[in-house]
RNA sequence: GGCCACGUGGCGGAAUGGUUACGCAGAGGAUUGCAAAUCCUUGUAUCCCAGUUCGAUUCUGGGCGUGGCCUCCA
């Protein structure tokens, strides 16, 4: 069996994943911020995550493989998000956050073992920040409490920064509080419209790095596996949850395994809110099959951009046509010949390639390929409808099924009577609401564009 | 200014110190009343300049270009 390796962001290299524990293997990932739609940027981290996870579970499937995914419900941005739509934080969140959830749904992820919400760990966040102070490495002024950076030997290991560039750059937010200017909030007043909790530093809120810290430790332990997310969370937010955990726990690395997800790209440019070039995961539902954007995603190495385009999208919808010709519903396991390329550090584009191989053998008959192709395709969360369901459910058909069928049966009376005028017609009326035919032998078939 | 990643055919995208996968698109063919779908066959690529080497797309150095991080972001 081939070892499962990842590129890991501590070290800037691609490593042999060795866990902790071998009976239980751990994962924390950021999860959403819920003040707005996800958009397709943030599907790659739930894809790729997902695909890891079910890897985690195939390749230790006899222990235990706990995913931490969480959902952050207080934050500045969810404080703005609901005065600005003059909605309550509470509705705001639910909703943003069920909206998250069919999300997750639509692009064929499992659920996280655990998903917490931040709200619900108020109390562990408290004493990270006690635990803090009490080890000199916090500081409280003026009813906030900061990380103190400069105590930290180690700020800046995983994104590779010194402290002294941080000032140069001088983007950082000055505030008079702070001793230093990187200097992070770990605890904060709220002003009395605001969300607050007691804490012993005062009425107020955590700040945004806390969150993970806090939450990751109580579902994983002050040491676990694989901590995971978007690029760009490595600075400054999983930088100081590293100084956060490492100093509250004296621990040397809190995770072993940073695993980070590369962009999504909109013609080669980050996707961002900022930038107006972004598309929400909803409004891809109309469009695309979610086993069709996964399937896209896939396509790229996961430490690389992903550029958004129709045709990758499009090639992606016909590929899985062809695929689900060869759709089982029996879980045949998979052999581990075909686990190689997953194993190492998710070359999912070669396995795809593999896949591609599989079909050609499936079509010359081979049983065993056919199975293989279901249980790799099932691996990377693809073939998680059955065939039928694929085929209908590709879109929502301008006619009914019944007029469908009944200007079928017309033409092939008019084919009958070789009246190829009547029957090209009527060919044309479906084509034009989206109705594609295929005469097969003697049997007419019809799909949706 | 500091740091990082990337540059492979028309497009997407792997891999590799020695015939450069795979998919899409293109071309030709089979099939078809015509199509579509499907199948068969097929052309085309490693940013530039040095160095190491018998041999570099791969390793090293330099250059050019693109993108990213250094502020909230997946």
């Amino acid at each position: 069996m081939h070892s499962l390796k990842l590129t890991n962001t501590l070290k800037n290299k691609k490593e042999e994943f060795v866990p902790l524990d071998n009976d239980n293997i751990r994962m924390y990932v950021c999860g959403p911020t819920v003040y707005d739609y996800p958009h397709v940027g943030n599907a790659r981290p739930l894809i790729v995550f997902d695909v890891l996870f079910r890897v985690l579970k195939k390749i230790y499937k006899k222990s235990k493989v706990n995913y931490v995914r969480n959902i952050t419900d207080i934050d500045d941005k969810i404080i703005e998000a609901s005065k600005k739509n003059k909605i309550s934080i509470k509705e705001l969140t639910e909703t943003v956050t069920k909206n998250f959830h069919d999300d997750c749904e639509y692009l064929g992820c499992l659920k996280p073992t655990y998903e917490p919400r931040a709200t619900d760990n108020i109390p562990e966040m408290v004493q990270l920040v006690l635990k803090l102070l009490d080890k000199g490495f916090a500081y409280s002024k003026n009813n906030h409490v900061y990380f103190d950076i400069l105590k930290f030997k180690s700020y800046g290991k995983l994104s590779n920064k010194k402290i002294e560039d941080l000032i140069a750059g001088s983007r950082v937010e000055i505030s008079e509080n702070k001793s230093h200017p990187g200097d992070f909030v770990l605890w904060k007043p709220s002003n009395d419209d605001e969300p607050a909790w007691e804490s012993p530093f005062g009425k107020g809120r955590p700040g945004w790095h806390l969150e993970c810290s806090a939450m990751s430790e109580k579902y994983l332990g002050k040491q676990f596996d694989i901590h995971g997310g978007g690029l760009d969370l490595i600075f400054p937010h999983h930088e100081n949850e590293i100084a956060q955990s490492e100093c509250a726990n004296n621990i040397v690395n809190f995770a072993n395994y940073w695993v980070h997800n590369g962009y999504v790209t909109i013609n080669k440019q980050k996707m961002s809110k900022s930038l107006n070039n972004f598309l929400t995961i909803n409004e891809l539902k109309n469009k695309f099959n979610g086993q069709v954007v996964r399937l896209a995603m896939l396509s790229t190495h996961y430490t690389q951009p992903f550029d958004w385009n129709n045709q990758i999208l499009e090639s992606a919808k016909s590929t899985l046509d062809k695929w689900y010709n060869f759709y089982s519903p029996d879980n045949v396991e998979i052999n581990e010949d075909h686990l190689e390329d997953i194993l190492d550090d998710l070359n999912t584009p070669k396995m795809i390639a593999n896949i591609h191989k599989l079909y050609d053998q499936s079509i010359r008959g081979s049983k065993d390929s056919k199975d293989q192709l279901s249980a790799c395709c099932k691996l990377l969360g693809l073939f998680n409808q059955s065939k039928e369901k694929w085929i209908s459910a590709k879109s929502i058909g301008k006619l009914s099924i019944k007029i469908i069928e009944e200007t079928i049966k017309e033409r092939n009376l008019a084919r009958k009577n070789k009246d190829f005028k009547t029957s090209d017609q009527l060919r044309k009326y479906l084509e034009e609401n989206d109705i594609i035919i295929n005469d097969i032998g003697s049997n007419t078939e019809w799909k949706y564009k």
